[in-house]
DNA sequence: TCATGTTCGTTAACACCGTTTGCTAACGGT
DNA sequence: ACCGTTAGCAAACGGTGTTAACGAACATGA
């Protein structure tokens, strides 16, 4: 294993030097340990210490490769913001493209299980910061969120662009609120073909709604009575889907859904 | 002050013994600086160490009074939620007895309005629970819970009863789901009088929206772009009495709501 | 009044945690 | 071979929860 010669430029476009290849396994060592640890133990259970102890070196020395505790989770919720970004991209690319309902609804499922069977890194990602210092640096994490909001949400009017949903009349939406809606499909890369406020808002809409199933599932806050919250998602999802103008597709779950006249 | 002559029987009603007196004080001023410290500094800013620093005691005389941190979250959290719980029931309670729409429209709001002005105690209640020991005994909390849950879907339940709520009917719900929703209206008191699964169905189907946008709202995903999340509290809210062929009644806030095309 | 048992709060200690400081040793390029 | 950069370490400071042993104040019965 000689050493590569091609070591003197490390802002060479692709290639590390050697120094920076091991610094980048160990950072990716880090963060997958601190990774597991918060699958496991939850968030509390994520300390320097710990991480330390388990790589074989000790506390300070992972200060060379990480600001602090509240940097390594913003680090870390980061890349969990991407991965459930893609994990809901594939689900999208997994039907056929010309089959536009069926991709909305396997992306919202996508999402959904996602959470469920991720519900330590969905409780860091859409939970209250509560570990976190009120006013630490965050942004890595905001960028990523923005980076799945923008994924999601160009799915989402992509697909709503093909139908011909009804929207609000721009007359009827607060001028106060039309401005946030404004500046929101700005931030979220949807304003490029001239949407009108009226998409951004069914579409945020939308959104709030499967956030808060989800959240009620992954948080538990009927679990100590309703072991299953499917058929609650997928109520949801049909009268959002219905309400929206575009045909229900049952999953391959539990059969029907609940039926929908109030709700 | 000459001491009491009733101090030999604590278990006498009402009355306590010195002793029970003080040492219920004590209690009081545990929690009470615990909840500012919850509110002042989060959740993670609560510690019995600095309770007892600020009582001028140390810490470990704080176990005289509570088995530990973990526990005197959990009871501080049985607290907020009967706290709520009042609120809830003050707004139900400030609108004419027989304004069945007002009465519900009221104390929904008010559950928003105590949220957002509590988001340090709302992401306790509500939120994942990722401070305390995942094993931790939490009964005190999960009862104070099912209190607020109880007085809240009863007051749903007996506005929902006058009015004649389109309802899914039995054979249309899994009979899984019905089995879960039975013993769901069980723990909330709710089948006293023989309601149909359909009616718990709707009621906590109503609740999953509510609480998603309130959490929403007070988690703050939405915030770095909308500043005020009323309108889409009230289009939710407007949707969901339209739904349940209530008639929606506008508050007294910035005026009408988003229009509800499609939701 | 005196003795007794209970309760309260203390100090000391242990085991964690995040973070800063100063040092040593290895590495990498000249 | 030289020398600057970097990685990792030990020590230390202040913070946390929690347990054990002890003393003092208290309430009660003899």
């Amino acid at each position: 294993m000689t050493k590569s010669p091609v070591t003197s430029d490390p802002t060479a476009g692709g290639t590390l030097s050697r120094r920076d290849r091991v610094r980048e396994a160990t950072l990716t060592e880090i963060k997958s340990i601190a990774r597991r640890h918060l699958v496991e133990q939850g968030v509390a259970g994520v300390s320097l210490r710990a991480i330390a102890r388990e790589m074989g070196m000790t506390a300070p020395g992972l200060y060379r490769y990480v600001p602090g505790i509240d940097a390594l989770l913003v680090i870390i919720t980061a890349d969990m913001f991407d991965e459930l970004a893609e994990a809901v991209a594939a689900a999208d690319a997994s039907a056929p493209p010309e089959d536009t309902e069926l991709r909305l609804h396997s992306a919202l499922r996508a999402f959904r299980i996602w959470a469920i069977t991720h519900p330590a890194e969905f409780s860091v990602m859409f939970g209250p910061r509560t570990r976190l210092d009120p006013d630490a640096d965050i942004t890595p994490a905001l960028e990523a969120g923005n980076r799945f909001g923008s994924t999601f949400f160009a799915l989402c009017d992509r697909l709503l662009q093909e139908k011909d949903i009804p929207l609000p009349r721009d007359e009827d939406i607060d001028p106060e609120l039309t401005a946030e809606l404004r500046s929101f499909a700005d931030t979220v890369g949807l304003s490029a073909h001239d949407v009108p406020v009226g998409a951004a808002l069914v579409l945020t809409r939308c959104w709030i709604r499967i956030y808060g199933v989800v959240c009620m599932e992954v948080f538990q806050h009927l679990g100590f009575v309703v072991n299953d919250m499917e058929p609650f998602f997928e109520a949801e999802l049909q009268n959002l889907m219905t309400g929206l103008g575009v045909r229900y597709l049952p999953g391959e779950g539990k059969g029907d859904p609940v039926t929908d006249p109030a709700g």
